[in-house]
DNA sequence: CGCTTTATTGAGAGATATCAATACTTGTGG
DNA sequence: CCACAAGTATTGATATCTCTCAATAAAGCG
């Protein structure tokens, strides 16, 4: 875990590319100056490096400003589950804000960096900024139905079904970001998607195997290329929002 | 659904008795009568009818005054899945936030009564009263860990444990309001319950039925014992926290 | 009191898990 | 730069849990 300061110039919220998926989404210029003094650390974290631990007391939210993490949430008998997958702009460890610590692992997937946001500090700033105020509540709002269509593909869903839904997931978050929806790697291990899935690794290989035999996907190792989305969007019980030709 | 004015003096949050559990917690008296203030409107429902819907732009947030609701969140495909069951004190509406509109249907289990939070207003009072504020992201906070939890019952545990957790999660709820913890009513059916837990509603009656048998619980209808709490918390793969005698 | 809804129980089918063997990747050291 | 080891992924065969279909029973409601 390697923490810097960030008096650089590009670390700042207000040049930060980022800026129209994380904290300072609508906010005025002269605002974002003001959380450019709020978040002035972060922390660069390899592959497999923890960012909090169940237990740990809250004291920031984190920002993910490059990689990948995933959080992981446990049982008292040792099962435990992937609970998310954090892109660039999300936001970390808001589970810790209800009892003051961590209710989950964060674990870095690859090698990420993260802003720490103080969260007290946090608080007072948006105090003072309605428009940050409103915009962390979506923040939390948003997070919370992530996590209820989450629990409806594993309470409702069969596992082509949920894998189709978490393939695209993944692509319109990625195309959110600037990347191509269509053809992304994988930074997770078949047993991390097994685990956000609800379902076994060998079940998870065998649907990637089925999907890229009837042509939906192309897959090697974890270089993904999604070739009919429509297809998989139909596994997944939503329409293509991309399709230009609206036939319901 | 039958709107009321509060001005009859037990309305008030100032007098509630769910003031604990409620949005006032931690609040100087003289804040809470502030919050007086904002929340002036109630709503009454009968059972079955819908405090909002899917879609319906967000004006308020609802906190339950007495009974039950449900939520319940849908694929456009028609499959729709309950992820919640909202008990007195608890707050409604806030995956509204997120995009403005709700993503989710509440529904009255029985005759209910929800005290109506202009959400706009909310927020300014929530900028004026620091410990309003933190209040508010610890129950934004909890809603996520407590969607988190119910995802690694999905995800993880069998039919039976996931039913031994539910019976134990509403037991808690239910005996922090008062309630005696190991006997009351169940306000939803089978076919709530088992949407719920993502299983279908002869498993549930199978495992209730199983339960019984093995005199972890009795059950008649909907009228609910719980005999063996060590049992069911072991089946639930979390040690009984009410037990005094440690044997870890 | 009969009708409709809700719940229970049984038998068989199906999806996914488990167990097991093999193949492929990646990293490391000679 | 190759060879081996350790981790990761695929594929097959069988077991198991839960679902589905079906019949019956019980409860709520007018």
């Amino acid at each position: 875990m390697n923490y810097s300061n960030s008096d650089s110039p590009n670390s700042k919220c207000s040049v930060c590319v980022l800026g129209q998926f994380c904290l300072p989404v609508g906010l005025a210029p002269s605002d974002v100056a003001k959380i450019d003094t709020l978040v002035k650390e972060r922390v660069r974290l390899q592959k497999g490096e923890n960012l909090y631990r169940h237990g740990d007391p809250l004291s920031s939210v984190y920002s993910v400003r490059f990689g990948t993490l995933k959080t992981e949430f446990g049982l008292q008998d040792g099962r435990q589950q992937v609970i998310g997958f954090h892109l660039p702009g999300e936001i970390l460890g808001l589970d810790g804000i209800g009892e003051g610590h961590y209710q989950s692992n964060a674990i870095a997937l690859e090698e990420s960096e993260v802003c720490i946001i103080r969260y007290e500090a946090f608080e007072d700033l948006a105090r003072q900024i309605p428009v940050l105020q409103h915009q962390f509540h979506r923040i939390l709002s948003r997070e919370i139905t992530q996590d209820q269509r989450h629990l409806l593909s594993l309470g409702s869903m069969r596992a082509e079904e949920r894998l189709a839904a978490f393939l695209l997931n993944l692509s319109q978050r990625l195309a959110a970001r600037g990347y191509v929806n269509n053809e992304f790697d994988l930074r997770m291990s078949r047993v991390e998607i097994g685990s956000y899935l609800g379902i076994q690794i060998e079940t998870v290989s065998r649907m990637l195997s089925r999907f890229a035999e009837s042509g939906l996907i192309q897959i090697q190792q974890r270089h993904l290329k999604l070739i009919d989305m429509d297809g998989l969007y139909e596994l997944a019980g939503v329409p293509n929002p991309d399709r230009t030709t609206q036939n319901n």
